[in-house]
DNA sequence: ATAGGGTTAG
């Protein structure tokens, strides 16, 4: 067009940037926000938050948040366009303090923002932020609302209020088949496996047809139960209603999970297998099948024939090895597999430490485990002194056990599984000295039934 | 003529 001498308008540039955020195409998008600003249209409201929803889509932050915080008037879309790229991307407690921050200015969500921002709230467990949202869809009277109604749904599953969501579903008068989807995988994600699969029957009884969302909620269901009978049926259903026989790529993933929870690598492989093209989740959850089955020898060759195929490993497939050496004993292999995921420029968490400290809780190397607690910059929770009190049991090493027992019982999440571990460890050890910590962390009662 | 709902791997 502009080889035409026509020049581009603002329309033109709000079409031609959506074409890079869909495309992720953060150089030509650069290129075009240069030329607005020489196109003078740097303070078009439209062509801005355009703008800022490029910079975010494209993973630019950084930038969207830069040319955000420069707007003349930051809109309700602008705002939206922020709190919905940080939703969409993993980062939703910006999105929530996004949401928070465009309140206190005096905006109001609208349907849009509440929808994003409901996404961020059930993303983080957010229940108290989510109920506000419900709070201002009723005062807008936005009940009706479909988009509103289901990312309630959606929401109040994600945060384990099974019952609210269950409410809102029932209420709704038609619902469509994203209500019954979000209503089916919520529970099948809470574990209510019967429920979800009743479900699944429900909607079909009304006339309602199956699409790829369904069947992988109703998947996810059978693979929680370990159902392999039901799930091989599903698989023959999924393979007859599919043309030319091609299975979609995020069902195949949960068929592939679904077959290893079973405890089928066999039907796992199959399935992976005839997928013509696999992407780095559908390889990973097979990764994950062997780590699980403690299949090391497939693992590391599937590992390394991701790599030949061209796919970075990620933060997930460094855990399925870890927890593979783990299991093995393999210290060593740990060790340089760390080194790897180091030279990959991805940091270990909490988990990939749990696995290290594990290995070395095992062999009863104590000292190394708290060196290697000591060398990293994440704090240990009450889940890695979990394991390293499982080993301390194992080792019969009871002062050390007091100490960890200690340094656990300051973390805020602690659970109650720790202090059942801890109950046992006390039983064994018969030491007084804990029945008294166990009565002052956990009560009388309950610490006296455990005991 | 800018922003919006459900699905995959630990």
């Amino acid at each position: 067009m502009q080889r035409h001498g026509v020049s581009p308008n603002v329309v033109t540039f709000i079409y031609g940037l959506k074409a890079c955020s869909n495309l992720q195409a953060l150089d030509k998008g650069q290129e075009l926000h240069a030329e607005v600003i020489v196109e003078g249209l740097e303070d078009h409201p439209f062509v801005n938050s355009s703008l800022v929803d490029m910079y975010a889509r494209c993973g630019a932050f950084a930038e969207a948040r830069e040319v955000f915080d420069e707007l003349p008037h930051q809109d309700i879309v602008s705002w939206t366009t922020l709190i919905s790229a940080y939703a969409d991307n993993g980062h939703d407690k910006q999105a929530i303090i996004c949401l928070e921050a465009m309140q206190k200015l005096g905006i109001s969500p609208n349907v849009i923002t509440i929808v994003c921002s409901l996404k961020a709230c059930g993303n983080t467990g957010n229940l108290s932020v989510g109920k506000k949202l419900h709070m201002d869809i009723i005062v807008e009277q936005l009940e009706g609302n479909p988009f509103a109604t289901n990312s309630l749904i959606y929401m109040y599953t994600k945060c384990g209020s099974l019952d609210e969501a269950w409410h809102i579903f029932e209420e709704m008068h038609s619902p469509d088949i994203i209500s019954w989807n979000s209503i089916i995988s919520g529970f099948a994600e809470q574990g209510e496996n019967e429920r979800a699969l009743a479900l699944s029957k429900q909607m079909q009884e009304q006339g309602l047809l199956p699409d790829n969302t369904t069947l992988v909620g109703v998947l996810k269901a059978v693979a929680n139960m370990e159902a392999f009978e039901h799930g091989r049926r599903l698989h023959a259903q999924v393979f007859h209603s599919c043309e030319d026989q091609s299975i979609d790529l995020i069902v195949a993933t949960a068929l592939v999970d679904m077959y290893c929870k079973c405890g089928s690598i066999v039907y796992a492989q199959q399935v992976f297998n005839k997928m013509e093209t696999k992407d780095y989740v559908l390889w990973t959850s097979l990764l994950t099948g062997y780590a699980q089955q403690g299949y090391s020898d497939l693992l590391f060759q599937a590992y390394d024939s991701m790599k030949a195929h061209g796919l970075q490993p990620t933060a997930v497939t460094f855990l399925s090895l870890l927890n593979v050496c783990s299991h093995a004993g393999l210290i060593n292999s740990a060790y340089s597999i760390l080194e790897v995921m180091c030279g990959y420029g991805i940091e270990p968490d909490i988990k990939h430490l749990n696995c290290i400290v594990d290995l070395l809780g095992r062999s009863g190397q104590f000292f190394l485990a708290f060196a290697v607690l000591e060398r990293l910059p994440i704090k240990p929770t009450y889940i890695i002194w979990s394991t390293i009190l499982g080993h301390c049991r194992n080792h019969s090493i009871s002062e050390l056990a007091q100490y960890v027992f200690e340094c656990a019982v300051s973390d805020e999440e602690v659970e109650s599984a720790f202090f059942v571990v801890m109950s046992n460890l006390s039983s064994e050890f018969v030491s007084e000295e804990y029945e008294d910590v166990l009565h002052s962390c956990y009560g009388t009662s309950a610490s006296s039934s455990l005991l």
